[in-house]
DNA sequence: GCCGTTTTCGGCCCGACTGTTTTCAGTCG
């Protein structure tokens, strides 16, 4: 199951959500909110903590200490499901529409009942909102283009749940016994960025303890589908796991079968086709007398294509295999190959850890260096100062190469305004090791604003890395319209990388991008953008859409030595 | 509900944008 820390935070977010929506004071729902993030945050495990461990986290009081026991001694907050009997779910759920908050929602639900996307869906349909104070004809365009993104989103998951869960998962099954291989396939595998079910394979001789396994595990919530080959069940989530138990000879074949994609797995078959051969899930076979010629690792059975064995992440038919025909597949960059993270958050903003934990954290990952990246003054609500940024330098400073000799760089994330310019003079910025900087607002710009805007920061000779250059927020918000092309013409022109953001909800930019942009000769780094110790986990995301993007090491400004990194910010 | 170099009460992230309610509520970052 999640971690408790996150079925806490879930929780107080479901609690803050309740508050709001049922009019309750503003300050207190912020409260949860507040305090579930810091938990959700938090590196030390709740259900390890007393009451007076729980009150050290930040935001957390003695309220929410005891709600907290409470939950991990009962598994509920009594507090918490009687708001619950009060709002069906479903009006909850109407506040993951953008631009309906809380007090539209309950409009709507003590108004016309509405307690569901659907129903509101069918509302707006059927006209009933015309009648309703503050829904006029643009809100509701503005709510019916929300429950289009929403269900673009659709079932996918964000592919970093699906890889939580798929872990749990196949570290269940691989303690049963008489398992010889366990592994998730499918898109999750090749790292996409959202997921739709989950393929998982065992290769053991008996299938049946694995089928039993799968439904019995506490995740399960539902059996879809059991028989001996193929078990499917889904969890309380919602995710539908497909298991396939094969036999050990064809673990390889399977597995690269299951992989896909679709349309890399046309091509392989196509090639097996023209040399005579048959490629299916079991092995590869000579298509006339039927023998096995392949089947015990995925190496061999592309091996005997005529073809080395390809990542998951480039599966795509994108080129791989005209690529791997000629011998060019590029050595896509790894985790290992990150040797620090260049945008990063303490709670000097937003984020919730201080700079002491942060790079103690990095250090812990083995990083060669590390830059701390807070929000410039320009995004007003940080209320960041002169002041503050100095002396967090000097406390930088002060921790540079403590920890296992790991050097730290000072940045900023700094805003890009409406022109294009950004926080502080030139001189100020020069004091900066390093400067991100990343657009915050006036997303509706048009084409030729955003593109102008987007460019002059290149041109910014402080400015070093572009952060989440679209801004998208998957399945929430698109990314901007901007002539990327230009932008990634000034990228290149100019010394300016081009971010690939790790956060789940981001991954921006996105593959596609990335390989347009990589077209063009520019450079990237791939960070997490961490506002909290485990978000510096999060890099795993941003290294397999970056793989996604075809990268190699050289592509990737930090994951070359420190003294080239400093090169490339001096811009040299 | 949390918090404290304006400290046990009285603040709390601030400002902008949008749509619609002709003076501001709601939402967002």
């Amino acid at each position: 199951m999640a971690r408790p820390n996150d079925e806490v935070e879930a929780l107080l977010r479901e609690y803050a959500d309740l508050i709001a929506i049922t009019g309750g004071d503003a300050f207190r729902a912020r409260a949860y909110e507040k305090a579930a993030r810091s938990i959700g945050g938090y590196p030390a495990d709740v259900s390890h903590l007393d009451a007076e461990g729980l009150r050290e986290i930040p935001n957390v009081g003695r309220s929410i200490a005891d709600k907290v026991l409470e939950y991990l001694r009962t598994g509920r907050i009594a507090l918490v499901e009687e708001r619950r009997a009060r709002i069906p779910a479903g009006v909850r759920e109407l506040i993951r529409i953008p631009t309906l908050g809380p007090k539209k929602a309950l409009r709507l639900y003590e108004d016309l009942h509405v307690s569901s996307v659907d129903e509101l869906a069918s509302a707006i349909e059927a006209d009933a909102l015309a009648d309703l104070r503050g829904f006029g004809e643009k809100t509701q365009d503005n709510i019916r283009h929300g429950i289009e993104l929403l269900r673009r989103a659709g079932s996918r998951i964000p592919l970093s749940a699906a890889l939580e869960t798929a872990e749990e998962i196949v570290g269940e099954l691989s303690r049963v016994t008489g398992c010889r291989r366990c592994a998730y396939a499918g898109s999750l595998r090749r790292m996409r960025e959202t997921v739709g079910d989950l393929d998982v394979l065992v290769a053991a001789e008996r299938s049946a303890p694995f089928m039993a396994a799968l439904c019995d595990l506490p995740a399960t919530a539902e059996v879809v589908a059991r028989g001996t080959k193929k078990t499917s069940v889904r969890t309380a989530g919602g995710l539908q796991v497909d298991l396939r138990v094969l036999p050990p000879a064809s673990w390889g074949a399977g597995l690269q079968y299951f992989t896909g994609s679709k349309a890399h797995n046309i091509r392989t078959r196509t090639i097996a086709v023209h040399q005579g051969l048959k490629l299916s899930e079991y092995g590869l076979f000579d298509a006339g007398s039927g023998r096995s010629l392949a089947s015990r690792t995925e190496e061999e059975v592309y091996a005997r294509l005529g073809l080395p064995w390809i990542p998951p992440t480039l599966r795509e038919d994108r080129g791989e295999i005209e690529a791997a025909l000629r011998g060019e597949l590029p050595e896509v960059v790894t985790e290992r190959d990150i040797r620090g993270d260049l945008h990063t958050h303490t709670d000097l903003t937003d984020g919730l850890a201080p700079l002491e934990q942060m790079v103690e954290a990095a250090a812990a990952r083995g990083y060669a260096y590390y830059a701390v990246t807070d929000h410039a003054p320009d995004l007003y609500m940080q209320r960041m100062t002169d002041e503050k940024i100095l002396a967090q330098r000097e406390r930088l400073r002060e921790l540079d190469g403590v920890h296992h000799g790991m050097r730290l760089l000072h940045g900023t994330e700094l805003n890009i305004g409406p022109e294009g310019d950004v926080d502080w003079p030139e001189d100020f910025l020069a004091g900066f090791d390093l400067c991100v900087a990343s657009l915050h607002s006036h997303f509706d710009q048009d084409r030729a604003a955003l593109t102008r805007r987007l460019v002059r920061a290149c041109e910014n000779p402080y400015v070093h890395v572009i952060g989440h250059p679209t801004t998208r927020l998957i399945g929430r918000r698109p990314g901007v319209d901007a002539d990327w092309d230009a932008v990634f013409a000034a990228c290149a022109r100019t010394g300016t990388a081009l971010e690939v953001n790790a956060q789940p909800d981001r991954l921006d930019l996105c593959d596609e991008d990335i390989l347009r942009a990589r077209d063009h000769g520019v450079r990237f780094a791939v960070n997490t953008d961490a506002h909290s110790v485990r978000q510096l986990a999060h890099l795993r995301y941003g290294v397999g859409t970056a793989q996604r993007g075809w990268l190699t090491r050289e592509d990737v400004i930090n994951a070359w030595p420190l003294s080239r990194l400093r090169r490339f910010l001096r811009g040299g």
